[in-house]
Parts: C-alpha cells; sequence; structure tokens
DNA sequence: CCCTGATTCGC
DNA sequence: GCGAATCAGG
C-alpha cells in the first residue's frame, strides 16, 4: 500500500499536462489532481508550461523584494481592510452620532455622504476611516463593492 | 470582496 | 524541486 505522496509523481504530472492543455484552469486542475492551486502553478512554472508568454509575465514584479519597501498600494488597503472587517463581529457602523457637515470634512472624517444633496439634514458620516482611505470600515464596502458578486460558482 | 495567474523565497 | 506566501490584475 502505497501510503507515502512522493510529490510529485510522473502519473501526477501526466494528468498535469492533461489538463493543462485542456484548457483548465490551475484551480481545477489543482482540485483534480489533489493538490493545492499554487503547487500546480508552481510545478507549471518550473517546467515552462505557462500559457502566457514571457512578455507578459515580464508585466509582474522585476526587481527583487530586496528593496521591501512596499508603498501603500490600494490593494494592499484593501486587504488590510479586509482582515479588519474578518475581526469585525458587529454590523458595520453605518450609522454614527458624529455626523459632519461638507465643511467639517477632514482627512479624518469619514466622507460617505448622508441624506442627499441639497437635503436640509444633509451630512457626512464622519466616522474614522482606515487604512489612509476616505471612509470608514462600514461605508468601504459600500462605497467599493456592496456585494457585487453574483458569479456563477461552478461545482 | 472573491478569484486566478505568476513570481518570490524559505525549506 | 517543492509549495506557501505574496503580489498583481480582473
Amino acid at each position: 500500500m502505497i501510503v507515502i505522496e512522493p510529490t510529485w509523481t510522473p502519473e501526477r504530472v501526466d494528468q498535469l499536462k492533461i489538463y493543462f492543455e485542456a484548457g483548465l484552469s490551475c484551480r481545477d486542475i489543482a482540485v483534480n489532481i489533489g493538490v493545492s492551486r499554487n503547487a500546480v502553478i508552481g510545478k507549471l512554472s518550473r517546467l515552462n508550461l505557462m500559457r502566457t508568454t514571457p512578455d507578459e509575465r515580464r508585466a509582474r514584479r522585476k526587481k527583487s523584494s530586496a528593496h521591501a519597501a512596499q508603498r501603500a498600494t490600494a490593494k494592499q488597503q484593501l486587504r488590510l481592510l479586509q482582515a479588519v472587517y474578518e475581526e469585525e463581529p458587529d454590523e458595520a457602523p453605518v450609522v454614527s452620532a458624529n455626523n459632519c457637515s461638507l465643511f467639517e470634512l477632514s482627512e479624518q472624517r469619514c466622507r460617505w455622504p448622508i441624506s442627499t444633496p441639497g437635503a436640509d439634514d444633509f451630512c457626512f458620516c464622519g466616522n474614522p476611516p482606515l487604512g489612509g482611505m476616505p471612509y470608514c470600515s462600514g461605508h468601504y464596502r459600500l462605497a467599493y463593492q456592496a456585494g457585487s458578486r453574483q458569479r456563477a460558482m461552478r461545482g
């Protein structure tokens, strides 16, 4: 009984190539073979079987991470907010007691508009934003992607 | 917010 | 060589 799995066996590599040539995504290949997606990608990359041309992948990181001076990109801020939101058990504080007017807005005020512009009670959220974002954690996902994902999951 | 692809890096 | 971590783009 072969209890051990010596990582990439010739059989697995064969299936890897078959699925790859079949046009399956790396995730599909990974689940079919029974390994992680990165394992498939890593193997493909190692075997020089990438679908993309070297010219395309050049667009990725060209410099090594020696600098490590990762500038605060929107992507990282997004991840930060995702992590923060993961630890947020309660509902988003969409309502706040410290609403402010247009003139009271600052870098430390969530710029989410309350009510409709022009209304007598029009004001802004005023909650403390996160990660240098103009919105607070609650209004962030409302402004960015308020559950706008209806992707048809394939089994 | 979730998914996929591609690179980097420690083991 | 392997693959998790990570980054970049959609």
